[in-house]
DNA sequence: CCTATACTGTAGTGAACACTACGAAAATTG
DNA sequence: CAATTTTCGTAGTGTTCACTACAGTATAGG
């Protein structure tokens, strides 16, 4: 056991909070001070604990992500490509729209255009989408060899239609649109996944791409 | 003619500056110092010609506005309603990727996620934003009046589904996605809204929403 | 108990922020 | 020309920013 005086906060509670300010208020948006205040410590305590600003949004994005594609993974996996699209587009829509939560997605919502010097961060949340992005194409991949999707698919662009998708979404939960057009919206993404799926003996709705 | 010493700079460039920056950098991430050094001016010039930080926002997003939403009602009024929907995904495209302008849209670019005090920027941008959603939605009640589109089509669920796609090819393109793939994407979107036109001989690609 | 170690609160650091008081400079009007 | 009006550059205002020096306090091992 280290020596030496115990924390007086819990650094989990705390990367939490730091976590949903950025989320809520944006990077540039959220002070030291908001996020001092908020825990009921002062500076000192904070910079121990998690270094600069800078090093406290990774941190907190690394949060964010480990939560998140943990749930993306579980809904992706699931056998049925077209299942699991429905399952990642409309469990987004749900973890969009908790009350419990800031709207939207932290990687779109917490920082998309900042000034310059600020340019790191841009780039650390298009790298967790980049990520993100991966998880699906891969998925979609998967899903073209083993002979779901129609030979020709293009991965790319569907991936990066339900990743346009999900940052749309992220844009409209954030702004407070309603949650039933939401799953509305969703669910007409998940029917051009539908129209792409391999079936032998009906008609294909799609050209492919 | 107004008596006193003629303005040293041209308000519209200077207006055309500050709406860049903030779309480029964000409201938060623009500073004063930023458009003065940019112009060549000094503040006093600045605030006597636009007024505060808040009102030069206002004023740049006017601007915006008054050009996207003369471009965009250009593509919609497209007699067709697939031939405006495509004309208007695909011209989005275009001017998201445009090099000569920061990329993706300035509505949701500029301010998503801002400190408390400056809820009213958001809720600026959040009606713009609506602003364009209700002329997405108007075209698109005119076409189920006049028999485009299958008779139960939910216009806002379409809508809003057109608008998420807006909305992620933004946040895409402002990252610097390919713009094949984003194109490819935009016409994966158009499929939804051809898959709801009205076809008296054929069947119906989709079930209502 | 003593020492070492780690955390805490106080109180600041310099820099950047939005914004402006003020007098000089340039333009029109009479 | 003189008077008036508007803009301009200089040089600030107070506030907030991220961040920290330092001394005091609490915990551990010895």
């Amino acid at each position: 056991m280290p020596a030496g005086r115990k924390r007086g906060f819990d650094d989990q509670a705390a990367l939490q909070t730091a976590m949903e300010f950025f989320w809520r208020q944006g990077y540039e948006g959220t002070s030291i001070a908001d996020l001092t205040t908020a825990l009921g410590i002062n500076p000192p305590s904070l910079y121990a604990a998690f270094g600069s600003k800078r090093d406290l949004f990774e941190k907190a994005l690394g949060r964010y992500m480990c939560q998140r594609t943990a749930q993306m993974e579980e809904a992706i996996s699931k056998p049925g490509v077209d299942e699991a699209i429905t399952a990642l587009l409309l469990g987004r829509v749900e973890v969009f729209t908790d009350p419990d939560l800031p709207a939207g997605c932290m990687t779109v919502q917490s920082g998309l255009s900042l000034a310059k010097p600020h340019a790191d961060i841009v780039e650390m949340l298009a790298q967790a989408r980049e990520g993100m992005r991966l998880m699906v194409l891969e998925r979609l991949a998967r899903a073209v060899a083993e002979g779901e999707l129609l030979p020709g698919t293009s991965c790319e662009a569907l991936t990066r239609f339900i990743m346009t998708t999900l940052y749309g979404l992220s844009v409209e939960a954030a702004a407070g649109a309603p949650k039933d057009e939401l799953i509305a919206a969703a669910n007409l993404a998940i029917e051009v996944v539908r129209g792409m799926l391999f079936q032998p003996q009906g008609h294909h709705v799609y050209a492919q791409v």
